[in-house]
DNA sequence: TACCATTGTCAGCGCTCGCTGACAATTACA
DNA sequence: TGTAATTGTCAGCGAGCGCTGACAATGGTA
């Protein structure tokens, strides 16, 4: 599974959490957060703190990882970079 | 490459920047951030805001995915998910 | 040496996070 | 039907983000 916006992210944590069977309070109390939290997550909150969303990862089992163009010595960089911009700064919650 | 934690992120966000040739100035702009965030993603801000840092990965040409445990009925989970916490806890840059 | 680009840091500001605590809506079950 | 569990939402609060603008190190080059 991708990521490419907040809203993938919080499809993946919830998919993940009643893969493992818990309620959201549940998941909470693992994370360290509050129960608040996990719902905003869920719902795709695209200013959520980093580091919490990694932790969720984390007690969720869930690995990230890269896939770097490693070195290409010319860059392609991304495709179009403004609309990606554009849309991604529309995106408040 | 794994990312487990906020430094981990950093470095990607760090190498690849200059694998680009840009300076963060270049990145920021193109990000849509301000140099100031640029500094403290690669430094490893804990904090830092889910949507951007997300942003700054496809700008970067940098793809996130997820290894999910999948669909196995009984959940591992993590390890020891007290330790993950407790240390997680105390970085906050 | 002097100059320039790059990077790291500071202060001040507006805004939103994540928190607690509470309540309504929905669903499942006795 | 009534009860309990789960989820979504609200208000208020302290804290820190990310921003602008500025300045000091650092490194490369003429």
């Amino acid at each position: 599974m991708f990521i490419r916006t907040p809203a993938d992210l919080g499809a993946i944590i919830k998919d993940n959490r009643k893969r493992l069977d818990l309620d959201q309070a549940g998941l909470a109390e693992r994370v360290g957060v509050s129960r608040q939290w996990i719902v905003g997550i869920e719902r795709g909150r695209a200013r959520a703190e980093l580091g919490l969303v990694l932790r969720a990862l984390d007690v969720l089992g869930i690995k990230l990882n890269t896939i770097e163009p490693a070195s290409l010595e010319n860059a392609p960089s991304s495709p179009d970079i403004d609309a990606i911009v554009a849309a991604s700064r529309k995106s408040s919650t």
